[in-house]
DNA sequence: GTTACGCATCGACAAATGTCAATACGTGGG
DNA sequence: CCCACGTATTGACATTTGTCGATGCGTAAC
């Protein structure tokens, strides 16, 4: 039913059951969601989460993600460090290598939630 | 060619009938898609989307928006022309009054060409 | 025409950002 | 136990960004 106009800030409003919320975000949830926006804000970004969302079944790790972009390795982590901290991307070690998966469903939420907004 | 098997995502990326594309995004795109979400990487520009979605029909000019977000009309004024460059919002002059209206198709369309490179 | 009002632009400034070379850290193989 | 390799962190730098006060530009009211 989803009657809950109160759960505008609290982080879930869980995807379906989109929330009425004809209200205005607050100042939490909109640091919350330019956090997520942010990370998507460098061209360089959105090219990686796109090479390892099309090859998400061949993992990546840093080593295959360097060429295709053009840049240096350390900057390669630097900007996947900075996808994994918004959530789009989990990292997982294994060995010597660390592998990305993406985890999109971040990006959606946070664009229904605003959207959702619009009435 | 757009063969199409994937159109469950809406009108959108009808744009130049966008690939189906399990491929990776292009450095034009990304550049493009980047810019969407740059508009959005800061919570002060969520907020203003935010408050002219939910009162769009009583339309909001530059004076009305500067309370809310607690800032001064020259900042304002200069995070709705990034909204308005990075097409999410439509600015109409009227009189002596700016009245903004969102446009946050451009972000649902954004947000599903990087999900749907997704397998 | 002059005045008041809403908005945009300019100049300046501190803070954040993207990038790299150099280096440190961990893991696996010899 | 070292050594090689993949990755992360550090330090440095130029560029970009967010913010404000001051000022300029149109439009409407008198």
């Amino acid at each position: 039913m989803c009657t809950l106009q109160a759960l505008d800030t609290t982080e879930v409003r869980a995807s379906y059951c989109a929330a009425p919320t004809y209200q205005v975000i607050g100042d939490d949830e909109a640091q919350r969601l330019s956090k997520v926006f942010k990370a998507l804000g460098d061209p360089t970004r959105v090219r990686l989460l796109s090479l390892i969302s099309v090859s998400a079944n061949t993992e990546m790790c840093v080593c295959d993600l360097t060429a295709p972009v053009g840049l240096s390795q350390p900057t390669v982590s630097h900007h996947m460090k900075q996808l994994v901290e918004a959530g789009l991307v989990t990292r997982e070690q294994r060995g010597r290598w660390a592998y990305y998966s993406p985890a999109t469903s971040v990006l959606t939420a946070a664009t229904e939630t605003l959207t959702n907004s619009t009435r």
